[in-house]
DNA sequence: TCTGGGGTCCTAGGACCC
DNA sequence: TCTGGGGTCCTAGGACCC
């Protein structure tokens, strides 16, 4: 029989990614209900070991709800650059396998496999066992393989099975799972998307791959027709490699603050922070930014967001603040606030900068705090309220060093 | 028990122009 | 007193992903 030419794709997910590392790394961890979360006390869990899901602990809760459920439940801090270093060890061993590889998060990749005349998905099995014993080898860590014809199926697959699964979901097999399978499980469906489709009385992608696309259309616009390809299984997005992946179009850090307030000073204190935070990053990809977008998140966890489009681009940190607290003042926040966020986008990377003298001492100084904090590490130098002032109104800010 | 932080994409409504 | 229509841009908000 030959083979018909098809894409074959598969998508690997690390399993319990953060808590798995904490595991590897820490034998005293391992077989226990573990959960890694972030400083301060108002964190969430980042990730929970397969030991703490059996509890019922699930990523996005707060960590006194899960101990609540898991009283013996080990509570990590999670280590960012630990997770990086190894998400970057398994990303180039992907490339021993694939000259295709997709990296869609920091725990998960697609592959195309599509590389002989004839893709089989029998060679597609055996290549994928290879990745998870290469895998395991190398990271002492277990991932689960969905193996498909598109991505959308591949990630499907890779779901299926956890932990240390391998799911092939040839096309033959594809409308028969699709049948009964709830439109939930399928990614890019979220539980608003969801919720309007029952209503209509869809609950399997089945149903939903025989729903009138003129209907899906009407009701949710471009996401329609997305929708009725999701329901038959069809995705033609191609797999894109790192190199050809495109720029960040957007910016932005936000923070939750410690307790809740309406304290304007307060409040600039963590803009300063978080605008220094977003120029150090628009610098170093050598960016700026032409819209500036202030999110607010209140008491009562609703969020507003206001933006200011700037007809000068801006990368330097306290031309971001100045802007990110003339919203803030014009907001006139009704509630307390909880959260602040400042995000840049409209990226420009060709914008030169001015030739004003004033203007190159400036970013003279930046450059120099720059490289400081590029190589001593974040925040060794920063901009602070000079003594006294009233942070809101801080015409000239002094340069105070914070780290010892 | 008390709910993070980083992104992308889409939509609706209003302003504005011709 | 009645007041088009198309296109574009901007803004705010929402859904979704990890």
């Amino acid at each position: 029989m030959i083979a018909k030419k098809t894409s074959i794709i598969a998508h690997i997910d690390m399993n319990a990614f953060f808590a798995s590392v904490e595991q590897r790394n820490n034998p005293s961890l391992r077989g226990r209900p573990v959960a890694v979360c972030g400083t301060g006390k108002r964190t969430i869990i980042s990730a929970a070991s397969y030991e703490a899901k059996a509890y019922g602990v699930k990523t996005g809760m707060p960590p006194g709800q899960a101990l609540k459920i898991c009283p013996g439940l080990i509570l990590v801090t999670g280590s960012g650059r630990k997770y990086i270093d190894t998400s970057a060890k398994i990303m180039a061993l992907f490339k021993n396998f694939s000259p295709t590889v997709e990296v869609a998060s920091i725990d998960e990749a697609f592959l195309d496999l599509t590389t002989s005349a004839a893709p089989s998905f029998h060679e597609a099995k055996k290549t994928a066992r290879c990745i998870k014993e290469a895998v395991l080898y190398e990271t002492g860590l277990t991932c689960s393989v969905g193996i498909a014809c598109n991505k959308l199926l591949a990630k499907l697959g890779s779901d299926l099975q956890k932990p240390d699964g391998l799911v092939i979901i040839t096309p033959e097999e594809s409308a028969a799972l699709l049948e009964t399978l709830p439109v939930g499980k399928l990614c890019g469906i979220g539980p608003s998307t969801t919720a309007v489709l029952r209503l209509m009385g869809i609950r399997t992608c089945g149903q939903l791959g025989k729903y009138p696309l003129y209907l899906l259309r009407r009701r949710f616009g471009a996401l329609g027709e997305k929708l009725h390809l999701m329901g038959l299984g069809l995705d033609y997005s191609p797999v894109i490699p790192l190199e050809r992946s495109p720029k960040a179009k957007s910016f932005g850090h936000s923070v939750t603050l410690s307790r809740d307030t309406s304290d304007i000073g307060l409040l600039s204190g963590y803009l300063l922070q978080l605008s220094q935070a977003v120029g150090r990053r628009l610098r170093a990809d050598a960016a700026c930014g032409s819209v500036l977008t202030l999110m607010v998140r209140y008491t009562d966890f609703s969020i507003t967001s206001r933006q200011k489009k700037l007809y000068t681009p801006v990368s330097h940190s306290l031309d971001i603040f100045n802007i990110a607290r003339d919203i803030l003042l014009n907001l006139k926040p009704h509630l307390p606030v909880r959260l602040l966020g400042v995000t840049l986008s409209g990226i420009n990377r060709t914008e030169q900068l001015s030739l004003f003298s004033m203007e190159n001492k400036r970013y003279a100084v930046q450059q120099v705090m720059d490289d400081i904090n590029n190589r001593y590490g974040d925040k060794t130098v920063r901009w602070g309220a000079a003594a006294g002032s009233t942070p809101c109104r801080i015409p000239v800010l002094s340069l105070c060093t914070v780290k010892q």
